[in-house]
DNA sequence: GCCGTTTTCGGCCCGACTGTTTTCAGTCG
């Protein structure tokens, strides 16, 4: 029999936490399975050598009960504890979880009482009013529900970074108008720079809180006031999103940023740290305890979040890294040293004329050079790309002279910028690439890219990647799966196997930064560090406009996935070694 | 369900807001 897969085990887990919610366990209970999904996730591989349940309850937050569980999935691929719930509870009833404002209490009860399971016949029946008459209801609970409902349906759930980052900067510029206040931030998601974001969070300190807030409701964007209180309003803007502003007095601005952005097990983890040196720690202050009660008179005096990690005995963590497995690197102060704006030389992975660019090369140089980068690779596309005007031999050698002619222009005149020669190869159908050998000899680097033909089967598609991974020329892999965030998934690949392979050829995997792409997705950035896998940080510029995407989105996304400028090509004043 | 240098029982991170109540449960972050 072959072996279960053990990349679907947390989510398994995950999935029995949510059914024992619905189901009315303990949510503690709950959480016991939540946890056990976090540990078995960071354990890996490395799980199966555990072949008994006496090993499997050695791993933290493992007990008698789970191992079970868990050894029982490893001989048989089934999880008992899930299928005995699966059993007992409709797995439509999950989908209610997804609305806002309906928990896993509230949705067991309407389940129970009225025999419902789909969302359909929930929406039923708060139209005919069943669900306002069931007890700790009432008609506002059912509208609020079935305009949750009606939302989701219109709505996708969330948006892309580059948007929130758009609405956050322009709700902060009206904020920023309103007499006496004195701080804001944005927090949440957003700020540990998530790739789609759900809510906005603006936290703030503010003389005229109530100015502020009145302000903050009735921004132009605004449909919708959801909660208005003194210290904490929601709205919803025109485009779906939800958007929380909370204000705080000073003395608690550091723990309140910390706290609200998260992310939520950063908290759970420093919280626990806390406790460890006996303090306590909300969105107010840290505290010391006294007989196990919070000493709310005595708050350690700390001013920023660097004080309240400092105070934790802990290096102070970029947001980027408060969510992902780095636990261990944080409380061993051995944090990577992240890559910052100030560490890119120049500009890989752009487009000109040559193919589906709307600037020409000179044009692309010069914006380059104009904003202090070093050299410009241009890498347009390869022939078979005839969509995107994808380059014929003939003109690939024409426009080799023409980046020579540019690169002497420029010594010329002077200037130290260097024009390097690439080409951003599609990976054909059986992993080939796009030109015979000879040619791809010629080029300073070639990225190589999937770009059609990507509902290949998982093996075929698989072979095809580890093919042009392994061609000699290749420098970069390009937007590995090809995905578009929120509107197409993109390939399937076993991506672990990618990133080792990558590794070991010496082939860097890049990041690219157009909003819609924002792959390698930064939850391979601990494999990526441990593998010592190389990058770039790849605009796609597709118009000198699009450069700055590099540094935009381009070095959030590298900070996520945390990668030191060391291991980033573009941030090395030679890229591509002496070549 | 997990955990334990006061504990094998009784904790488990904690506060704001809302709606349905008339003191609090549920949800969210």
């Amino acid at each position: 029999m072959s072996k279960p897969d053990l990349y679907r085990l947390p989510d398994l887990l995950q999935r029995t936490a949510e059914l024992l919610r619905l189901s009315g366990a303990s949510d503690f209970k709950a959480i016991a399975y939540e946890k056990a999904s976090a540990v078995v996730e960071s354990e890996g591989e490395a799980l199966r050598d555990r072949d008994s349940e006496a090993s499997l309850k050695e791993l933290p937050n493992i007990g008698s009960s789970i191992a079970k569980d868990l050894h029982a999935y490893m001989e048989t691929g089934r999880l008992p504890a899930l299928e005995e719930l699966e059993a007992q509870i409709p797995a439509a009833l999950i989908e209610w979880l997804d609305i806002s404002g309906l928990g896993p209490k509230r949705a067991a009860k309407i389940h129970k009482a009225l025999d419902i399971t789909t969302l359909t016949e929930l929406q039923a029946a708060i139209e005919d009013g069943r669900v306002a008459d069931l007890p700790g209801f009432g008609k506002k609970s059912a509208e609020k529900i079935l305009e949750a409902i009606q939302w989701r349906a219109q709505h996708a759930d969330r948006c892309r970074y580059d948007e929130a980052l758009a609405l956050a900067e322009t709700a902060r510029e009206q904020l920023k108008k309103v007499d006496g206040l004195r701080k804001l931030e944005i927090a949440g998601s957003l700020r540990r720079c998530r790739e789609t974001i759900g809510d906005l969070d603006f936290l703030s300190v503010c003389d005229e809180p109530e100015d502020l807030h009145a302000c903050f409701r009735s921004l132009p964007e605004v449909t919708e006031v959801l909660a208005a209180g003194a210290t904490k309003s929601s709205v919803r803007v025109g485009n779906g999103r939800q958007m929380d502003l909370r204000t705080v007095e000073s003395k608690s601005f550091a723990a309140a940023l910390l706290y609200f952005t998260g992310s939520k097990e950063h908290n759970v983890f420093l919280r626990g740290r806390a406790r460890e040196k006996n303090l306590t720690l909300n969105e107010y202050g840290l505290y010391p305890l006294k007989e196990g009660e919070a000493d709310r008179e005595h708050p350690l005096p700390c001013e920023t979040e660097a004080e309240l990690y400092a105070a934790l005995d802990l290096p102070y963590t970029p947001p980027e890294l408060r969510e992902g497995p780095y636990e261990t690197l944080i409380r061993n102060h051995q944090l990577p040293n992240l890559v910052t704006e100030n560490d890119l030389q120049g500009i890989l992975h752009a487009h000109s004329t040559w193919s589906d660019g709307a600037d020409d090369i000179e044009t692309m140089a010069r914006a380059c050079l104009n904003q202090g980068y070093k050299y410009l690779g241009i890498t347009d596309h390869s022939k078979s790309a005839g969509y995107a005007g994808g380059l014929s031999i003939e003109r690939v050698q024409a426009q080799w002279k023409e980046i020579d002619a540019l690169n002497q222009k420029f010594k010329d005149e002077g200037v130290d910028f260097t024009v390097y020669k690439g080409m951003e190869s599609d990976i054909l159908i059986d992993g080939r690439l796009d030109y015979p050998d000879e040619i791809l000899e010629g080029f300073d680097f070639v990225i190589a890219s999937l770009h059609s033909q990507l509902d290949q089967e998982v093996s075929a598609m698989q072979a095809r990647v580890e093919t042009a991974l392994r061609h000699p020329a290749v420098t970069l892999l390009g937007h590995p799966t090809a995905r578009l965030l929120l509107k197409r998934e993109g390939a399937k690949l076993q991506m672990e196997a990618i990133i080792r392979l990558a590794a070991e050829r010496g082939v860097g995997i890049e990041l690219n930064c157009t909003p819609q792409r924002m792959e390698l997705d930064w939850r391979w950035g601990a494999l990526a560090a441990e593998v010592g896998l190389k990058t770039a940080i790849c605009p796609d510029a597709h118009a000198v406009a699009e450069i700055q995407q590099a540094k935009t989105y381009g070095i959030p996304l590298a900070r996520k996935a945390a990668f030191t400028a060391k291991r980033i090509l573009n941030c090395h004043a030679k890229p591509f070694g002496e070549k």
